[in-house]
DNA sequence: TCCTTCTTTTGAATACTTCAAATGACGACT
DNA sequence: AGTCGTCATTTGAAGTATTCAAAAGAAGGA
């Protein structure tokens, strides 16, 4: 199990420590792409009395701070990890919203560049691969009598 | 001005034809990328009493036809155009929204297929590319005094 | 022209996220 | 160790983009 230097990682970045910022960090190591709700509820286990607003401000200065990387999936919630710096994309399920990583084969960052920038500083290339995941690809393929129902 | 056919656009994908569809389609004419709230403004010029429920549910109805095809920028809000069936992605300026299409890519094909599917069914591979476009590029970085005293 | 079905309207509701003011706690400094 | 200024958290509400639902209206095949 990989040990979190929450401590380190919140004051390296200039932010104060508090409980509520570690159970953060701690829940997006255990639950990667978690939306803020799905956080929440992970913190509320060990700090029930951290509020679902508290969860967004912290979100917001991790991810101010470079401490973690927000995706923002069409129509899903947002959703948060810890890994950055790292050049990835995400495979992103139509159905349901689940997410898994997709490590860049070639290697180094923006592993794309458009032909024509039109004027444009580009900062960064975001690739998001669209599909069904596991469960949802035999779930809407195949739906059981029963749900049909519903 | 290449001449729409909005009566036969609308008939082939099995739509009634009336007048806040072609209205709609005519302003994902003029303006490409727009987002529900511009393309219902522009539809109030001629059809003052067309509502912003309407121009959702035509969005809609054209999305569903694959007649149009919607763009959701992390937060900003959903943008359309009829630009449907031709592989393109797009520039998004981080800072106010504006997108712009780059019709092609250079760089490693890999990067097009994920090294491992994690068991999804892969339907599409989206590309975006975030930075400042061209004015939000000098508004960001060299502010006017005046505008800091807002 | 009639009639069925699809569209549009109106009004409200939802989900996710952000704003704001007051209270509370971290930690630099003494 | 104690003080104090600044930053964090809570509480409660507001906001934005979008969708839902029921009733009235229009398209177009027979």
């Amino acid at each position: 199990m990989t040990q979190l230097d929450t401590h380190g990682m919140l004051r390296g970045a200039g932010l104060r420590v508090t409980e509520p910022r570690r159970a953060v960090i701690e829940a997006l190591e255990g639950l990667p792409h978690a939306s803020a709700d799905a956080v929440h509820a992970r913190v509320a286990q060990t700090l029930p009395d951290v509020s679902l607003q508290t969860v967004y401000n912290v979100l917001h200065d991790l991810t101010g701070r470079g401490l973690a990387r927000s995706i923002e999936p069409g129509d899903h919630p947002a959703r948060y990890e810890l890994r950055v710096g790292d050049n990835h994309h995400h495979l992103v399920c139509t159905h349901c919203g689940a997410i898994a990583d997709v490590d860049c084969v070639v290697g180094q960052a923006p592993c794309l560049t458009p032909d024509d920038d039109h004027g444009y500083a580009v900062a960064e290339a975001e690739v998001t691969f669209w599909g069904l995941c596991g469960d949802c690809k035999h779930a809407v393929a195949a739906p059981s009598p029963v749900s049909i129902h519903l």
